[in-house]
DNA sequence: CTCAATACTTGACCATCTCAAGCACTTCGT
DNA sequence: ACGAAGTGCTTGAGATGGTCAAGTATTGAG
C-alpha cells in the first residue's frame, strides 16, 4: 500500500540498488536521532543533561581548556562557563590554571568524572546491544565508513596551551 | 610520541584489527558529533533552532500528532507544544484536527515548511561533501550497517488517529 | 609602551526541557 | 447508560542550554 507519503523518497523497493545520497542523509538522520536518545537516557539516569555528558565525554581523550571545549561542542564560549561550572559544583570536572598562559584554564576529568561518564556509555543499551549483533567484518566496516565520512578533527591531546 | 592519554583507548594501532565496541562507541560519538554540529549550522542559517529542524524533518515523511512527535523527539509532550507553536507562527507548519479523535491535533508541513527543510538538508555541506567520496558499494554498506544497527522505528505514516 | 587579539566571565534574553496540574475527550467496566 | 480511568494536548514554574554584547585580564606584535 503505497500510502501516498507527501515527500516522495520512493526508497528504493528492493534492498540491492545502491542508496541516492538523500537515503543515506534520512538514515543517518534517523541513526543519529536514536543515539542522541539512547545517550540522553543514560546521561539522565546519572542525572546529567545531555550537553554535560557531552562534555565529559570530550574529556575522556585529555584535559582541553574552555575555548577548545567551545569548538568541540560547537557552541559560544560563554556556554562552557555554565556547563562547567554545574560539573564542578558536582566534583566531575576540576578547572586548573595554565601553567603557560594565565588566560586560560584547562578543565581536568576528575575521578568521579570518569566513573561517570563511564557508566553513562555502558547503559547505553540500545546502541551497545545493536552492535553485538556485528560481527568483526561488520564492525570494521561501520568504523572505517564512519572515520571516512566523519574524519575525527580530535587529533592530539588539547592540553597544549 | 605515546602522549600518555589519561583514558586509555589504545585504538588499534594498525588500520587491520576488528574495532572494539568501546572504539566503535566514541567512533559513533565522534560522528554525531560533527553531523550535529553541520546539522545545527545549517538550521541556523533559516533561522531555525536544530529541535524546530529535526521536528520539521520528521514531518518530511508524514503528518504526525503532537504525541506522535514527543516519541519520536525522545522528549516531553509538553515540550512540542512549545516548538510547534513557533513553527505555526512562521507558518512552516499546520494544525489540523484530527478527523477520528477530536483530542488530537496532527501536525502538517507546509509548503513553505517543505522548502524550508529541503534548503536546510541541501546545506549540510560537510556531510553531503563527505558522502560523495564514497562509491555506490561503500554507500550500500554504509546504509544497510545503519539500518542494522539502529533499526528505523518509522514504518507507516502516523497519520493514524 | 601601546594597541590589537585572545581567554574567560557576566548579564540579558529567548528556546528547550521536565514536571505537576488541568481540561477535553475517549474507552472501558459494570 | 453511566462513572472511572486513561489519553492527548496545553499551561505555568523552574532549571539548563544557547546566542550576543560587554567587560576584565593577559598575551603578543610593532
Amino acid at each position: 500500500m503505497p500510502a501516498n507519503p507527501p515527500h516522495p523518497a520512493p526508497a528504493s523497493q528492493d534492498g540491492t540498488a545502491a542508496p541516492t545520497k538523500a537515503e543515506l542523509v534520512d538514515r543517518l538522520a534517523g541513526a543519529f536521532g536514536l543515539y542522541y536518545g539512547d545517550f540522553t537516557l543514560a546521561a539522565a539516569t546519572e542525572g546529567l543533561t545531555p550537553s554535560q555528558a557531552k562534555t565529559l565525554s570530550v574529556l575522556r581523550f585529555s584535559p582541553a581548556p574552555m575555548r577548545a571545549l567551545a569548538t568541540l561542542l560547537a557552541c559560544d564560549a560563554s556556554n562552557i562557563t555554565g556547563i562547567v561550572d554545574r560539573l564542578e559544583k558536582r566534583e566531575l570536572v576540576r578547572r586548573e590554571p595554565s601553567p603557560t598562559d594565565r588566560r586560560v584554564k584547562n578543565v581536568v576529568l576528575t575521578v568521579a568524572g570518569e566513573v561517570t561518564i563511564d557508566a553513562i556509555r555502558a547503559r547505553m543499551h540500545t546502541t551497545l546491544d545493536a552492535l553485538d549483533t556485528l560481527d568483526d567484518t561488520e564492525r570494521t566496516a561501520l568504523h572505517t565508513l564512519l572515520g571516512r565520512v566523519f574524519p575525527d578533527g580530535r587529533g592530539g591531546p588539547e592540553y597544549t596551551r
